[in-house]
DNA sequence: TTATATAGTTGACAAAGTCAACTATATAAT
DNA sequence: ATTATATAGTTGACTTTGTCAACTATATAA
């Protein structure tokens, strides 16, 4: 791989960083952290799942997971029921209020990915849009 | 701006994150955090900085990056000098240990971008790297 | 039946980051 | 000149986030 496109990678991988960090700040004055977050939405993805499929998907901490779900049954976010075939996994699901939380997060987040991308016009968006997919194709295939 | 564009943006920030992540956990067995790399590199590219203007480049805390500095010179990595203009006012320099240590950290970190991006082809590499930097430079005018 | 593996929990801890009060210096207003 | 206000950096106290290893309970393989 030569010298230049490490370089050019990394340039982009900085300053893309920043854009991701300042959309991430939404969290900050929300009531959830971000990985509270990848986990609420995760589960309004794929519900019924286990914590440990979450686990293998967002990899977190086994600990860090339990408490984020502890929490969330306290707050009645998501029930667990505990699996008929396999007594150790527990069922994961959103409540009504769950399901109302992560969609009222992700209503947030959109209107501060609105308001960074903003000044682009039309064309512009059309054009960046294209190139996120061309690297997300290019990378993922692999 | 279109419902999909910000649905399109959203997923790849998603995908993107990961992909930074990846590289960040290059930090996570090194001597340094990504703060402390991030400074480092701050001060290479721009020597003499003062501790207030690294703060605005970088968004730190201020008592954070206070700290951090009081550590890198323990670690006789920087040396503060007060300023003559202004006496509150210090200016950093990287002493040649570093130096060493940011440029190696950052060959640790060219060689996780090699190898997280290996699997491409010459062809593939140009077309990613347009790629993003037609995005920085659209995004990056703004 | 015993050994090994896996799902999730718990306690102890460490790293990363935040906040506000403080000292010292600089600048602006009277 | 004096006083008020602002800024650079430090410090203490704290919160949030994340990590690690030991543990319980259940499942699977030998």
């Amino acid at each position: 791989m030569k010298e230049e496109h490490i370089h050019a990678i990394r340039d982009f991988n900085r300053f893309f960083a920043r854009v991701i960090g300042l959309l991430d700040k939404t969290y900050l004055n929300s009531a959830y952290s971000l990985a509270e977050a990848r986990v609420l939405r995760e589960l309004l993805i794929q519900p019924n799942q286990t914590a440990n499929a979450i686990l293998t998907t967002l990899s977190l901490d086994k600990g860090y997971l339990s408490r984020i779900l502890e929490s969330f049954e306290k707050k009645k976010l998501i029930n667990k029921k505990k699996s008929e075939e396999d007594g150790r996994a527990l069922h994961l699901n959103l409540t009504a209020l769950g399901k109302r939380e992560i969609l009222k997060i992700d209503k947030d987040t959109n209107r501060q990915v609105e308001q960074t991308f903003s000044s682009l016009t039309e064309k512009e968006y059309e054009i960046v849009i294209k190139s996120m997919d061309t690297i997300k194709r290019i990378l993922d295939r692999k």
